[in-house]
RNA sequence: GCCUCUGUAGCUUAACGGACAAAGCGCCGGUCUUCGGAACCGGCGAUGGGGGUUCGAUUCCCUCCAGAGGCGCCA
């Protein structure tokens, strides 16, 4: 990653300063090893920007500047450095400003070719064993506009997260546990003696069950029959037309015919966490300064708290090393108790717990309560699984956001999904194009590409290019998705600037083959940033009917 | 009442504690007879109020105001 090198590099330099008795090393060593180079925003200054000066004079007890002067004459001694940047400046109040060499940024652009589709890949999670789990939605209806959010989500994370180095799994906890309320009360409906749950799919769903239905009588049997066969129109729904493909779908019933629910009832007694009151039984967790909760209820069946206890006991036993779960925002409140479980089962490794907040559109909130569910059934209908995705990942998790159908169903570059995914076939137009005039970049290796490329708009666009390992590497460790959608349509920008300026197949051979070179970097790069957030990279798109 | 999240341009949203706060929509105005114009460029325009920490705060802390969600022997 070029950020990294540039991290490396400082850090060498300033350890030699650091030798000098300049600063204190131990001071620094925070900074750098949490690396002080970021991006420019404004490339008037130059590529990358360190504030290590700054933030080391407190310790070093010497105007920023001139820690800034010294970290620039070290890196300048540095050969390697030398062919990296064409420039190094400080400015104030203490920056040391980088811009890369122009043949620096070619050779380097030329791994984007080499690479491919592996291209972004890094090596940060270690192959550690994760676990992504979301949506795990009711088997009582349809996903609404809110669950879209988190199923989108969930499956990028889990892509950035494996193209990042971790070995990553998705999984769906299914609640169909015969002895909850919640399905008890689906069979009531299903039986006709109630109408929770009562949607117009639902409807639809028990009549065209009618016969089957009509065999069933206790409301147990027919609130489980039920939810399988909701369960089968969800996995299609998801699999088909949201494009997710979980690794394992498990059944909280089936905690409870292996016994696992009654064996992590044990397992909390025998710690002595387990007490009497009110004919309860209750989890003790006083020493984790959470409220007391009730695992077995006075009718002696087990309340939801003990049956997620014992899935997350599984989570530890199978093995995950990091274990993330994305919830609804209407879940917040059970968050610390569940970090306190994770203790109280003895898990050393990662535990995070991503909430996700409230989506609506337009004006209609989204809530179970008032029961105006907009759903996600519609939404893909109406906008198609490509905006719907990049529009819901825009956002960060945690604000509430409207989504804009009008917005996204629009097949113009108005709508960002369109302008990037034109930027994509624009390029594959014009490769297809070269192909036909006999200069195939495909079939000819090339030894030093790039070769030629010398105006602003072009490195600016390879530059841009080499950015995106660290934005994979960025967004495994913050989990900050919308950063794709960001990167995306900057490189779609870049794009379209350099092609409305640079003339590709042209008179020149010379030139016509770096742009050509150029082009199908941006175009990998494109389609790889595209993959991560699971929307199509066409090859060609429909010309607009006016 | 207590806990969590949020408050940024007219609207929908961005911004590892960094430089002049970034995009899209909308509005106004330009470019180029284009290898796919579904393009490109420019303009207008914002951090809810008040303190604090810091060389530097949209970001961290306190407080007030506003919105959302949660505080079940529901899941």
């Amino acid at each position: 990653m070029m950020r990294e090198q540039i991290n490396l590099i400082i850090e060498d330099a300033a350890k030699k300063l650091a030798h000098n008795g300049f600063f204190d090393l131990a001071a620094a060593k925070p900074i750098f090893e949490a690396g002080s180079a970021s991006v420019c925003k404004d490339r008037a200054h130059g590529d990358y920007a360190s504030n290590a000066a700054m933030r080391l004079s407190r310790s070093a007890k010497t105007d920023p500047m001139e820690i800034a002067r010294k970290i620039k004459e070290e890196i300048e001694k540095n050969k390697k450095a030398k062919k990296i940047f064409s420039k190094i400046e400080i400015a104030p109040p203490g920056f040391v400003n980088f811009t890369l060499a122009d043949e620096y940024v070619k050779s380097e652009a030329g791994k984007i070719l080499k690479l491919g589709s592996d291209y972004g890949k890094v090596r940060i999670g270690g192959g550690k064993k994760t676990q992504v789990e979301f949506v795990s939605a009711n088997p009582s209806g349809q996903l609404h506009v809110g669950n879209g959010r988190s199923a989108f989500y969930g499956d990028v994370l889990a892509n950035v997260l494996s193209v990042a180095g971790y070995k990553a799994k998705r999984e769906y906890y299914i609640n169909d546990a015969r002895v909850s309320k919640q399905i008890q009360t689906l069979g009531a409906t299903a039986l006709g003696r109630g109408e929770a749950y009562l949607s117009p799919y639902l409807k639809e769903k028990i009549l065209s069950l009618q016969k089957k239905l009509a065999k069933i009588h206790s409301e147990t049997d027919a609130g489980y029959f039920l939810a399988q066969e909701v369960l089968k129109d969800l996995k299609k729904f998801i699999a088909k037309d949201l494009k997710i493909d979980f690794d394992r779908w498990i059944s909280e019933e089936c905690l409870y015919k292996r016994g696992l629910i009654i064996e992590t009832y044990k397992f909390l007694k025998k710690k002595g966490l387990v007490f009497e009151k009110d004919d309860a039984y209750w989890l003790d967790m006083s020493k984790y300064g959470q409220k007391d909760e009730v695992l077995l209820r006075k009718n002696g069946s087990p309340t939801y708290f003990l049956s997620d206890i014992a899935y997350h006991y599984g989570k530890i036993r199978r093995g995950y090393k990091k274990i993330i779960n994305i919830w609804g925002a209407d879940h917040q409140g059970h968050v610390p108790r569940m970090k306190a479980v994770m203790d109280i089962l003895g898990y050393k490794g990662e535990f995070e717990i991503l909430i996700c907040q409230i989506v609506t559109v337009k004006g209609g909130k989204i809530s179970k309560r008032e029961g105006n569910i907009v759903s996600l059934d519609w939404l893909i209908d109406e906008v198609g699984v490509d905006a719907a995705r990049f529009f819901y990942l825009q956002n960060s998790l945690q604000s509430q956001m409207e989504f804009d159908v009008e917005l996204a169903k629009k097949k113009s570059t108005d709508s960002p999904v369109f302008y990037v995914q034109y930027a994509h076939a624009r390029i594959a137009g014009i490769l297809r194009k070269a192909c036909l005039k006999g200069s195939d970049p495909f079939k000819t290796k090339r030894v030093r590409p790039f070769q030629g490329i010398k105006e602003f708009v072009e490195i600016d666009l390879a530059k841009e290019l080499l950015r995106l390992p660290e934005i994979v590497a960025d967004t495994a460790r913050d989990y900050q998705i919308q950063r794709l959608c960001l990167y995306a349509t900057g490189v779609a920008a870049k794009f379209h600037k350099f092609y409305h300026d640079c003339q590709v197949i042209g008179e020149d051979k010379a030139i016509a083959r770096a742009r050509l070179d150029l082009a199908m970097a941006a175009k990998i790069v494109l389609r790889n940033t595209l993959s991560l957030l699971g929307v199509s990279a066409p090859e060609k798109m429909q010309r607009q009917k006016e």
